[in-house]
DNA sequence: GACGGCATTGGACCCAAGGTCAATTACAAC
DNA sequence: GTTGTAATTGACCTTGGGTCCAATGCCGTC
């Protein structure tokens, strides 16, 4: 699906920290985005291409929180290294507990920021994957009537098709109906693998 | 199974703080158990008592990372606050990579305490809670003879009996024993109970 | 050697699941 | 009014799942 390479975004207001990061991150054969602003980011990047956002908490206008909230109320769930120069503990809990991959002091030791890549591609890869599985099988529920849908529920809850029709209203063949096409429709074959469609979209 | 009241560890080698703190936790009502070194904590505490544990990272002898990984490799999930009185941002993030709940700086803000306690103390309940039954289903499946438990796989696999019986081997009829023991062992009767309690013991 | 647990199998039987063929009803859109 | 989709139901048949009773062979323990 998304084979291209991973971009990383950089975001800090000192162009010559930019510059220098991203001369590191291309020598090391990354791709790299760079932006001055939070708000530059924000509208610029692509938010479903893989990759990760290494940013300056301490940014004009909108901070590196900023970025975070906003991703976050957009269901971005791109993974964040944040880099500071001059923050405190409490800050750094504060991001850590908003799910940033890292929190590195500046100046940025090149290992400690490779490392942190790392992690937060590989955090971005499997998100990805299961954003993509979610979304499948959240397609197929919507491809439901709505009896459809409530007989799937049914289903995935243990119920035999006698219990169905009783808590529905309705006869064994009718549920035996519904149920053959919804089974189709989802795209499997036997309960177990039903169950564990159901398990992928609700949690 | 566990309805004691929740206590909370307190490690600190300073005597001073560890009696204004387990007078502020008590005063609000928390069962405290205090302690001044990271060895007394790791041989009195009782693992599989409810609640969290309030650590001074700077400990003389083993620090709180030692109490951390100690924790860790005895497989107990016990929630760990930490507090510092001068840590910096690398032993924070260090902190709450490993799982720490909170990282608390000296002096502590009661509020701030409280706030991360309460977070321990969820975080305790749920994983006691996931441990618990996921003790369940391993014991349910230590019961199984060796052939109920390939049938199981299978079954959870959502293959058909005749299938299975190909698999192993072995007639479609023999399958059906194997398959009806081992649902009654396993406290279920619907495949779809099944692949749930597999999902429990798996991940 | 007797005993118990385990794996295996056969036969009879019942219930559940699913498919075929056919038909009816209701409602919304064109 | 015609068309299409969704929901519904019936009779009939096949396959699959599950249980009861009964029996056999293997293996390790007492």
């Amino acid at each position: 699906m998304n084979n291209t390479s991973p971009m990383i975004y950089l975001v800090d207001d000192d162009e010559r920290i930019l510059i220098a990061l991203k001369r590191l991150l291309v020598s090391a054969g990354y791709h790299v985005q760079p932006y001055q602003s939070a708000e530059d980011f924000l509208t610029m990047h692509d938010p479903d291409a893989p990759g990760c956002a290494v940013v300056d908490v301490d940014l004009p206008g909108m901070d590196g929180f900023g970025i975070q909230d906003a991703l976050w109320s957009r269901h971005h769930a791109r993974p964040i290294i944040f880099m500071t120069g001059c923050g405190d503990i409490p800050t750094t809990v504060r991001a850590m507990k908003a799910g940033a991959v890292d929190f590195l002091t500046k100046p940025v030791d090149a290992a400690s920021l490779f490392a942190a890549i790392e992690q937060a591609l590989k955090r971005d890869q499997d998100g990805r994957q299961k954003a993509l599985q979610r979304r499948l099988v959240e397609q197929r529920l919507a491809s439901l009537t709505p009896r459809e849908r409530e007989v799937f529920g049914c289903v995935v809850a243990g119920q035999l098709n006698k219990q169905i029709a009783a808590e529905l209203g309705t006869v064994e063949k009718t549920i035996k109906v519904h149920r053959g096409r919804m089974m189709e429709k989802m795209c499997v074959r036997t309960v177990a693998d039903l169950v564990r469609l159901a398990a992928v979209a609700e949690v």
